[in-house]
DNA sequence: ATAATTTCAGACCATTTGGTCTGAAATAGA
DNA sequence: TCTATTTCAGACCAAATGGTCTGAAATTAT
């Protein structure tokens, strides 16, 4: 069985040759080293793409990185571009996790003011995923685009009545709300996007944790008082 | 003399071969097509550099759309970096040029106000230009930084004396004047940087008038009332 | 032990691609 | 017209690189 093959096999194959069946156990250690192997690469591979692009970076660079040889990593994933999918579709879960958090329930302010400091956070804390998927947003999306579309305009959409549910109630400034998210987005990746920029300016990047306060209340400051009803 | 060398000739140059000497009108109009030639093969070189990033244009393809042979873009460049790093030579002039409008006698309201319309017409009028520049920020600058740094980071420290007085003088609320760049430059290049993410949740782009305006007034409301004294 | 299967390494291949070489057309001065 | 110079085209080259092939080591079940 090669571990190419994605979908987990079905528990019970009906026809199958009478042959060996692991033991679980053995399994489970297989899968967890080959599972862990695999994340490593992935990891290179999401470190390499976002500093190079995907054309910039070669699968020797990522193999050498990851410590593996080229044909090994081309046995964890058939091709370049497969290892390039792979990465962006875990960087998507974890890129758009923060945005479901919305909630009617929420004060505005504050289910904003939270929204702003997790974002601020995934700059800090991840950004070559940012990086990442802001190279392949900006290039069109050609490999991610199908796979973004339609989730993301449902989950927006989503939270663009939210948003409008919070206006009509007064709670909020009257924004058109898509403008709102895409400010919140813009100005919390920033950080991470333009991170040479920001720092040949300020001299501080996020990881400084002084900067990463200031950040913060700057962004509360200017968002939050651009959009309390007034 | 071969179109190559950079520099333009000084007047008079001393030991020279009693060789012939081009009229200037001659020379003009050479001068005239080489520069035109130039010219498209640089706006050729940016709509593929900005699609594709460095690695991923090829020199076959950027000739081809300027409609010149490979061995002709070569005589009037004399490598792919050297392409790239003059096509972000060109773009770094028009991408700092609206800082420069900001000045102490300016009412801040009006001239944010100002600053956002003519970054946000840059976005829709200069999409290519702005996404070459957030990809060659993005992956570090490493052809531009030497460039970037100095001459950014001094005109930043000087608008943000200008910010900063006018905070002293209460004519803006207090915030780091840092981060309202920051969220200046984030807001308004998102609608380029990120288009087809935009476009994939609103559905429309800044070529649309209608929403170039709403934009335009959302991010005015957002960020002026963000900013105004209270 | 041993047979089956998975995992992996090294040599190798085919294509792409940045860049060069040779020489020919086009242009311009005399 | 004749000569010098600039401009350019086509064939060609060398390196980089994505990917394959063959077979050997590890691992696992019996």
């Amino acid at each position: 069985m090669s571990v190419i093959r994605k979908g987990k096999e079905t528990a019970s194959e009906g026809k199958r040759k009478p042959q060996r069946v692991p033991s679980a156990a053995a399994l489970n250690r297989r899968m967890r080293n080959s599972e862990k192997k695999r994340a490593t690469i992935l990891d290179a591979a999401l470190s390499t793409f976002s500093k190079y692009g995907l054309h910039g970076a070669s699968i020797d660079q990522i193999a050498l990185q990851a410590d593996v040889s080229k044909t090994n990593l081309f046995y964890y994933f058939s091709s370049k571009e497969e290892l390039y999918v792979s990465v962006l579709r875990e960087l998507l879960d974890l890129w758009l996790k923060p945005l479901r958090a919305f909630t009617v329930e929420q004060d505005p302010i504050e289910a904003i003011r939270d929204y702003v400091r997790v974002k601020l956070e995934f700059s800090r804390d991840h950004p070559a995923e940012s990086r990442l998927f802001c190279m392949e947003v900006m290039q069109g999306a050609p490999l991610m685009l199908t796979e973004l579309q339609q989730p993301l305009h449902d989950l927006v959409e989503n939270k663009i009545e939210v948003i409008q549910t919070w206006i009509d109630q007064g709670k909020l400034a009257p924004v058109e709300p898509y403008h709102l998210v895409f400010s919140l987005w813009a100005t919390t990746q920033h950080y991470a996007d333009f991170r040479v920029q920001v720092e040949a300016v300020a001299g501080k990047t996020l990881e400084d944790p002084g900067f990463f306060q200031e950040t913060l209340s700057s962004l509360e400051t200017i968002i939050l008082n651009g959009v309390r009803p007034r």
